[in-house]
DNA sequence: TTCAAGTGTCATTGG
DNA sequence: GGCCAATGACACTTG
């Protein structure tokens, strides 16, 4: 009897642990402070209803556990009570909202007095009158008391239980021994008056408090040994301890939500980053942390719950880092679609010797494809084009200007020689830094290429595209060139306003001419524009494309992570449910009859506290060993 | 002929 | 105020 008790406050810490574990706070301060009563405890205070066990019960069992107020054993139990605050210290996540409100009733040595009559476990059988308090406390617990069916003394006692005889006078005999060394000891310290097993209790209980009070440290608990159905439950646990901290926040995160709303680019770069946060971790980190006694040990960010929101969307926002680098989203462009702005990019185009720069001037003049970046439109309310003369009819080769000019531009021919003045001050190095310094997020800009470079790279990338396709002209080019200007429109579009303003100045062009000049700058500047802007889009929904991809296999991710996680919780809840009945089994009524696990269960509220309950809701009628301790500590002078 | 995609252009806005 | 980039809207071209 007195091993199984043993076992059965063993057991009842370790479920204690366990409970704290997975997130329900369990109080056995009055436990332990008190007489090891394990389950208990309301805020409501002691409660008649309740039989607590002596601590001196302990003594001298079977398994040779000596427990004693000064026995070093005590350490097992206050080491057990430091890592249960340290369980505690993680907090309540109310994952399991049941209540267990635990009675624990079992037998009180009888002193020689008649079985059924109650013992005052106070001592201070006046208590009634004296404390008014106390009295409706007592009643609330008796009303307790009557809801569970016990017959259960007012005051903290119970009658002889209806033990085997044989069991019972086992039991007597020890505990008479038992009460004999309290006695004493109780006599040596406080030399009161006579040692009544309450008395002895109560002083135990408050040599046990001193003993919590002081800054002594436990030594650490290596010697607890658990039954294999607790190493059983562990080892669920340990499975269960390697979802739930991770995956709860994801799931109390109402897991769709995140992951199925429409994502905007912004939202997307945000989530990309530090969409974790968007519950604050500090909330949820508590949530199932099941780092038992090593959690003194173990680090908080690895176990935050947070942590699996932010690797998953840390990844995930590398992955729309990376996708959103235009390096790497260049294999989901098309290259048809960018082959203009490719053409921009210079920068690691072979250098050119500017001189011979001059020598290809003869060729600058080619047209551009229609479809060049500074090809320009065909429009239809324009001027007739000039016959495409790519021959020599627009570049400046010497100071005669250009020939091969239609009609229309031979009589502005005469000008060229002005525009090779003012092509002569105007140089490409300025169009590298003047017009190449735009904010074209699609055209890396070689910035220290020379600018010969890239000049002569425009002129070879429209050579070669030259010859793949046949010549076309733009619109603009031939209005450009029917002006007889130096200049073809790619250069009026690419040169410095400066230069451009300075070539308007020159020329002594008509009203009409400058406008001409003005558009064909605007519009091919625009069409680069726009073509950056299409590109800026393309790359924004592949983007999001990339990102929407990652979110669903985050999505599928977290929806198996969810699935185990439930069937982990479901595990837990049964292997709750068993030691919840082995436990009530192991609960006794002042008869000593166990408690029918089909009438009663536990509970564990929000607070942690563990209860016993009837199956039906009856919280009110709960009974607490905190009121029983409280009310004793009230009694006591 | 219709449609979608690509492209150029215009107008507007904001830096 | 002018220049320029960005962008929505529209029209045109093309396959």
């Amino acid at each position: 009897m007195h091993h199984m008790k043993k076992y059965f406050t063993e057991g009842l810490i370790q479920f204690t642990i366990l409970l704290s574990l997975i997130g329900v706070r369990v109080d056995v301060d009055t436990y332990l402070s008190g007489y090891f009563s394990p389950l208990i405890e309301t805020d409501g205070g002691p409660s008649s209803a309740f039989i607590q066990t002596p601590f001196h019960h302990y003594r001298d069992t079977a398994a040779g556990h000596q427990v004693h107020p000064k026995c070093p054993e005590l350490d097992y139990f206050f080491t057990s009570r430091r890592l249960l605050n340290e369980v505690r210290a993680l907090g309540s996540p109310g994952r399991f909202p049941t209540r267990v409100s635990a009675w624990l009733v079992h037998l009180v040595p009888d002193d020689g007095s008649d079985a059924g009559e109650p013992h005052d476990l106070s001592g201070d059988p006046g208590d009634e009158e004296i404390n008014p308090e106390n009295h409706r406390e007592e009643d609330d617990e008796h009303r307790a008391g009557e809801g569970f069916g016990l017959s259960v003394s007012q005051d903290l006692t119970v009658s002889r239980p209806c033990c085997a005889a044989g069991e019972l006078s086992k039991e007597e005999t020890l505990l008479d021994q038992v009460n004999e060394e309290e006695v004493k000891d109780e006599r040596e310290q406080e030399e009161t008056s006579p040692a009544t097993l309450n008395q002895l209790t109560q002083s135990f209980a408050l040599e046990q408090e001193d003993l919590l009070g002081s800054s002594t440290l436990p030594p650490p608990l290596s010697g607890l040994e658990l039954p294999p159905q607790w190493h059983d439950f562990l080892s669920e646990f340990d499975d269960f301890d390697s979802i739930v901290p991770q995956h709860m926040s994801d799931l109390e995160a109402e897991l769709p939500n995140p992951i199925s709303y429409d994502v905007s680019l912004q939202d997307a770069m945000v989530t990309g980053g530090d969409s974790a946060n968007s519950r604050p971790a500090s909330s949820r980190t508590p949530l199932f942390r099941l780092e038992s006694t090593n959690s003194s040990h173990s680090d908080p960010s690895q176990s935050s719950a947070g942590a699996l929101p932010s690797l998953l969307f840390s990844l995930s926002g590398n992955s729309s880092r990376n996708e959103t680098s235009p390096s790497q989203m260049g294999g989901y462009l098309d290259e048809a679609v960018f082959d203009h702005i490719n053409m921009l990019d210079l920068g690691n185009l072979g250098t050119i010797d500017p001189q011979m720069l001059d020598g290809m001037q003869g060729d600058m003049d080619t047209p551009w494809p229609e479809d060049s970046d500074s090809g320009l439109s065909l429009e239809s309310s324009s001027r007739s084009p000039a016959s495409p003369s790519t021959s020599s009819d627009s570049f400046c080769e010497d100071e005669g200007g250009a020939t091969g000019y239609s009609s229309e531009v031979e009589s502005l021919s005469s000008k060229g020689g002005a525009c090779a003045a003012a092509y002569r001050d105007w140089s490409p190095v300025n169009l590298v830094e003047n017009i190449w310094h735009d904010h074209s997020y699609s055209t890396p800009q070689a910035q220290n290429s020379t600018p010969s470079s890239w000049f002569t790279a425009i002129k070879q990338e429209v050579m070669s595209e030259d010859e793949a396709e046949p010549e076309e002209v733009s619109r603009d080019e031939h209005r450009v060139q029917a002006l007889g200007l130096p200049f073809s429109a790619f250069e009026i579009v690419n040169m410095p306003v400066e230069n451009f303003l300075e070539l308007l100045d020159s020329q002594n062009l008509s009203g009409s001419e400058v406008s001409l000049l003005r558009d064909v700058r605007r519009r091919g500047k625009n069409k680069l524009a726009a073509q950056n802007c299409r590109k800026r889009k393309l790359d924004a929904i592949l983007t999001l494309q990339g990102e929407v991809e990652g979110l669903s296999v985050q999505r599928d991710a977290l929806l198996r992570q969810r699935s185990h996680t439930a069937k982990a919780l479901s595990a837990a809840a049964e292997r709750f449910e068993t030691l919840s009945r082995t436990v009530l089994g192991q609960l006794r009524d002042e008869y000593g009859h166990p408690l029918n696990p089909e009438h009663y269960t536990l509970h564990c509220s929000a607070n942690g506290r563990v209860m016993v309950q009837p199956r039906t809701n009856t919280t009110s009628r709960t009974m607490t060993s905190s009121k029983m301790m409280k009310r004793k500590k009230d009694k006591k002078p």
